[in-house]
DNA sequence: CGGCCTGTTCATTTGGAATTGAACGAAACG
DNA sequence: CGTTTCGTTCAATTCCAAATGAACAGGCCG
């Protein structure tokens, strides 16, 4: 009595469904929270660009999930704002951003690099610690152990760019 | 009056503790239990290796957590068993695997590689349900989106070799 | 054999991230 | 102005993966 008995575009049809399932589970290998992956999933394989009110009526979201979704994924390049032709549209519309590019390419900007640097700040405070130990011959198993972690972090830091390209076709 | 009131090599040390933590946020980025990373972060800064109950004490964790991350991690390759030299233990002791390209392939290998199979099986029968879609300009609209996703998972195929090759030096 | 030690399994609990929903702007109307 | 509509914010709630811990398996040793 409180939901609309339907009668219309609520839910969505199979091979919609099957899409959003498609990148819920991507955005879980990304360690990103679910409704990401369903609201652009559904922009994703949505012909016209969506409102937020349409994205929570046809994945019966919240309001905010949406707002806070769009959000994340504004942030990550992976949606724009369409603006509707010279529509004096007071509503605003989203549309997903397809190439793949691009999508990488704010992934590492957003998720990656700031761990990167996160981590080589931790691990230089580590080197001056490790610096400190009495006995040679542990500190020298330490420093091993140190430098090695640095090495990982310069691999890193290393493979991103190889990533955008290789991915960027 | 449970806790054991100390005076052993309970706690971990400063410089323990940090190592952890690195390696804490490092397995939180990929998506791994946080008990993954302290278990590696310990046994990657221990001089010798570690048993199960050292891991139980030091980082205060449960005898299950300590072997189920103990399983993931030897499925992994990031942990192995060190044959304590001749000795006639009984208990098992580990050692941390620290060649960067053992734990990349490791992972990939049991993490990606999984996750992009099955992403490609989805998106395989996706296309047959777009298919099926009555209205050409539709269908053909799908076909687009499908095909795209199916460009990204080949990319993402490509990626993992060159990856491995750039991580191995 | 029977007690003992090491490690595994799995039903239950827990902690923390994601989601909700109500309150709050802000700006477009009349 | 007051009203309505669109969107954001954030404290409270929900939910689920991770952690717990007790029961269990199996090997060793007297």
């Amino acid at each position: 009595m409180d939901l609309p008995p339907d009668g219309s575009t609520q839910e969505l049809d199979p091979l919609e469904r099957q899409v959003v399932d498609v990148f819920v589970d991507g955005v879980r290998v990304l360690g990103l929270p679910r409704s990401i992956g369903e609201i652009y999933g559904l922009l994703f394989i949505s012909r016209s660009p969506l409102s937020l009110d349409d994205l929570v009526t046809r994945l019966n979201i919240s309001k905010g999930s949406a707002s806070q979704g769009l959000r994340m994924l504004k942030s990550l390049g992976a949606v724009r704002e369409a603006n509707g032709s010279g529509g004096t549209e007071r509503r605003t519309y989203y549309e997903p951003a397809v190439e793949l590019k691009r999508l990488v390419g704010g992934f590492i900007r957003e998720q990656i690099r700031p761990h990167l640097d996160s981590g080589r700040a931790k691990i230089e405070r580590l080197a001056q610690t490790a610096g400190t130990v009495e006995d040679p011959e542990h500190r020298k198993f330490l420093h091993d152990r140190v430098e090695r972690l640095d090495q990982w972090m310069r691999s890193g830091g290393r493979v991103l760019p190889v990533l955008q390209k290789i991915l960027g076709q």
